[in-house]
DNA sequence: AAGGGGCTGCTTGTCGACTAGTTGACTTGT
DNA sequence: ACAAGTCAACTAGTCGACAAGCAGCCCCTT
């Protein structure tokens, strides 16, 4: 895994400085076990039973909730409870077209004007590791994410990783649960290459029509997941 | 102004479900006097004193402190204070490429597969609605954005416009200076009209290009801005 | 026996008191 | 007069108790 960039580092240091540690702590814990689905869709999250757990009183609990809510991890039903919300097809589109039209922006931009020699150099860096990764679904899955980053961070706009990450994070459990049946990290790798060519041959509309197979990629899985777990799953549009 | 769409009420009503009543007013009104500039950036906001002013304990203040904090209208600092942010010319980058990137992506999917009759209905309804406002600002800011986000909400992606409405915060405030400085409006809505037109002739190359240059509008401002108001202004990258 | 109304136990929402940490003014020593 | 250290007055963070509201159970009435 690629040591942290400098400036990935000051943004988590903000936004430690932005929630006390207890907060973020339990935001992180509970967003974990979302995400990997230990807690599943529909369960029901107590203040009370999470004070408890986590041995504070509820206030800390309840904004860690909140920030979950915002992000769409959970539902919060005033007077009723909060529940881990269900995996929303709505949102999962809305995430696959946010994430194609930035990422197809910036390997255009990348394409048109170049991308430094170091950056570059990263960009491979990450190819080997991916290939090294082929077997190994969990670290090739860190592999593609950090590829991605550093393409979308190399063109220099502070906290834009940031946007896709707030859309991404509903993707991940499904990629989580999609583990058996996704593509094959070799084609996957292959359309990395292609990308990665296109820039450095700078041309934006092949780096654009590289990305935009990358992409649809992610859509052949989704039907699949529908089919095959509709209890997890919410249908609304 | 057109009526509410149907999904949009939705879209309130939801987001009321998730922060009680008094909650969402607190946040409703600090943030609207954020954008207004009423309350300008370095101000600082105590906790006790919103309180005392809202009528309310310290808890829902809090709360909802701590949301405009994660649309970074404050910042939060710990034992020391919470201040309006400055207007960070970072996000202002941000917010005007991933605006560019979905508005393009739109425009494009809008121009290849079409609009429904009662859309571009409501598109020419909104385009005749901004001639009238020539000469009236703010309600012209009113039409604009109507027209964007009917162009957006059109392609049937739900939640699509929240994610550009969390980018396009920022601006707000920009825009709420910029008021005199702006581009005459005839222009824009010339503009607008190429986007039509494009979007009417089934081209997305067309489309493409002129919402490009739609969107370039918005980057003359800043730099007027950054010289006129550099108190304002934060200069971090 | 069936249906309706109240009660009980839960939930989140709100409150005021207390804790911990920072800042700057003021005091106290030199 | 000046400098260093102390203290008081803030801040946000945490806590436990209470209020308001919903849902289902149980009992009472018909």
């Amino acid at each position: 895994m690629p040591v942290l960039r400098r400036d990935s580092a000051r943004e988590l240091e903000a936004a430690a400085r932005r929630h006390p540690p207890s907060v973020r702590a339990i935001h992180a814990q509970l967003r974990h076990e979302i995400v990997t689905l230990r807690l599943r869709p529909a369960t029901r999250l107590s203040e009370n039973e999470l004070a408890l757990r986590f041995g504070t009183s509820r206030a800390p609990v309840r904004e860690a909730l909140i920030r979950l809510a915002d992000e769409g991890f959970i539902d919060i039903q005033p007077q009723r409870g909060s529940f881990v919300s269900r995996i929303s097809l709505g949102a999962m589109r809305r995430a696959r077209f946010v994430r194609e039209a930035i990422e197809i922006s910036v390997v255009r931009q990348a394409a048109s004007q170049g991308l430094s020699a170091p950056l570059l150099l990263q960009l491979e860096t990450s190819l080997a590791d991916q290939v090294r990764a082929l077997e190994d679904p969990e670290h090739f899955t860190l592999a593609d994410d950090a590829f991605h980053r550093t393409l979308v961070e190399g063109i220099g706009i502070a906290q834009l990783w940031s946007v896709l990450e707030r859309e991404k994070s509903q993707f991940d459990r499904v990629r989580f649960l999609s583990l058996p049946h996704t593509t094959p990290a070799a084609v996957l790798i292959d359309q990395h290459r292609a990308i990665l060519s296109a820039i450095i041959g700078r041309d934006p509309a092949a780096a654009e029509s590289a990305m935009r197979v990358h992409m649809s990629e992610v859509l052949k899985i989704t039907q699949t997941l529908l089919d095959r777990y509709p209890d997890l799953m919410s249908n609304d549009d």
